[in-house]
DNA sequence: ATTCATATTATGTGCATACATAAATTCAAG
DNA sequence: CTTGAATTTATGTATGCACATAATATGAAT
C-alpha cells in the first residue's frame, strides 16, 4: 500500500492532527522531521513547514530547532477573542443600537486610572460617562478615561455625536492593551442606569488601549443583566 | 532617496504596521498589491506576502483575491485566549492547588444539559461536582456532566484521584467547543462551598467540548469572588 | 570529570518560479 | 437593459533550492 500523496498544507493538518486525535501520536512524544514527513506525503519540506507551522500557532504542536517537534502534553484550550466595536455588538444580535453620553467633563482621574495612563498627579484627563442601548434597552455602560496627552484631539471631539468607543478605534488605529474579565455587583448608579436592582451581578470588562507604548485610554464597561461573551475553541 | 531593503517578512510586518499607524494608509484604503511591494522592498513576493497574510490573520488587513488588500475599517480587538487547566492556573499564581470531589453519580441530567450533550431523554451521563483550591482557598467550583457515550472509559477512571479537568484533556486529545463567559449571583450551596454570601456576584464560564463533532462534557465553572479573567490584545 | 570549542541537525526563512483560484471587469449576445 | 460567458488580475499555494539560526551532541583539552 502507497500512502496517498497529501500536497496541501491543509490535508497535512488535517492528518497529523488525526494522528494525534487517534493517538497515534501520544501527547508528548516527538513525531518525524519535516524532510521525512515530506518524503511520506510526496510533497516539499515547506508544504509540512506551513502545516506544521500552523498546528504550532493553534497550540498542538511544540516545535523547538534541532529538538525537533513534540506533540504538546497538556495543550490549554485555545481561542480566539474579537471584540468589535460595542455598535456591532449590538447589531450582530439583531438590535437596534443607540448611545448616549451621560457625563463628560476634564479633570484628575482617581489615582488608579491615574497610574495606568501613566499620568503625573493632578494631571487631568478627559473623562466620559456612556450608555449603549439595544432597542432602548441598557446594553453596557461605559466609564471611560482618555489620556490628552497620548490623544489632545479628543478633547476637540464631539463625543455626544459619535461615540468614543468609535471614535478612538478610528483615530487611533493599532493599538495593543490589556483586557480584564470579571464579575461585580451594581452599585447604587449604575443599577439605576442599568435599570436593575442594586448587588446584581454583572459582566465587566475593563480595558486598557495603548499606542507605540503609551497609554491612550482606560474603560470600564458593564454590561446589563444576562450578558454573555461566548467563544469558540 | 532609495528605500531601505526590507527583507524579512517581520520587517515588512512592522513597516506595513507603521504606515498604518501613520496614518499613512488609511483603514478601508486599498494599499499596493503584492507584486509591487515586493518591488518597492526589493525583496521576492513569497515574503511580503507572509506579511500580509499574517496581518490578515491579527485582523489588522483585509485581503481578496482579484479585490486586493484593504486597511481594516473597523477592526475588532483580537486576543488570544489561552485557557489552561485548571492545576495550571492556580500553580501561576504561585499557589499550591488542591482538590476535591464533591460529588460524584450517573444519572438523567436537567434537559439543558442534555441538549447540549444530544442526549436521548432519560439517557445518564456521568455528573461530577468538584471544588479546586488555591493554598486552600476556594478557587473554582466545577459542575461537570460527561456523555458516557463519547467517553464510555470515563465510568471507570478515579475522579477521586485525578480531576476531570486533566482527565480529559489527557484522554480526549484535541477537542474543539464553545465558551461562555458571564456573571452569576452564588446560589445557596454555591456561596457554601465558596466560602461567600450568597448573591455575591461570581465569573461564571460554560464550556461544552467537542471531540470530532461529538458533545463530550458540558462544565459549568464558578470562580471564587475577585477572579478576574486577563488577556493581552 | 569538567569545560569549552566544534560539528551536527532540525527548524526558520528567503528567493524564483509556476500554476491554481476567486472575483471583479469587460464585452458580446439576447 | 439584462444576462452570461470570457478575460483579467490579485491573492493563494506548491516546489526546489539555499542559507540562517538555535540548540543539542560530540569530542578534545585540561
Amino acid at each position: 500500500m502507497t500512502a496517498p500523496r497529501l500536497q496541501s498544507w491543509t490535508a497535512i493538518v488535517e492528518e497529523v492532527t488525526r494522528r494525534i486525535a487517534s493517538g497515534d501520536w501520544a501527547p508528548g512524544a516527538l513525531i518525524p522531521n519535516e524532510a521525512d514527513l515530506a518524503a511520506e506525503f510526496g510533497c516539499s519540506r515547506t508544504t509540512v513547514n506551513r502545516a506544521l507551522r500552523d498546528l504550532a500557532d493553534k497550540g498542538v504542536l511544540d516545535r523547538r530547532r534541532k529538538a525537533g517537534t513534540r506533540v504538546r502534553d497538556l495543550p490549554d484550550s485555545r481561542a480566539r477573542l474579537d471584540i468589535p466595536i460595542v455598535r456591532k455588538q449590538v447589531e450582530r444580535r439583531g438590535a437596534q443600537h443607540g448611545y448616549h453620553l451621560l457625563h463628560r467633563d476634564h479633570s484628575a482621574p482617581p489615582p488608579a486610572i491615574a497610574a495606568q495612563l501613566e499620568l503625573e498627579a493632578g494631571q487631568k484627563a478627559l473623562h466620559l460617562t456612556s450608555l449603549h442601548t439595544a432597542d432602548g434597552q441598557p446594553f453596557v455602560l461605559e466609564d471611560r478615561w482618555i489620556s490628552t496627552l497620548a490623544v489632545p484631539d479628543a478633547l476637540q471631539a464631539d463625543f455626544a455625536a459619535c461615540n468614543a468607543n468609535e471614535w478612538l478605534v478610528q483615530n487611533v488605529p493599532l493599538s495593543t492593551g490589556e483586557i480584564g474579565l470579571s464579575a461585580a455587583p451594581a452599585g447604587a448608579e449604575e443599577a439605576e442606569v442599568l435599570g436593575c436592582a442594586p448587588g446584581t451581578a454583572l459582566f465587566r470588562q475593563d480595558r486598557l488601549t495603548r499606542n507605540a507604548g503609551m497609554p491612550v485610554t482606560a474603560v470600564t464597561m458593564l454590561f446589563a443583566p444576562g450578558y454573555r461573551m461566548r467563544l469558540d475553541l
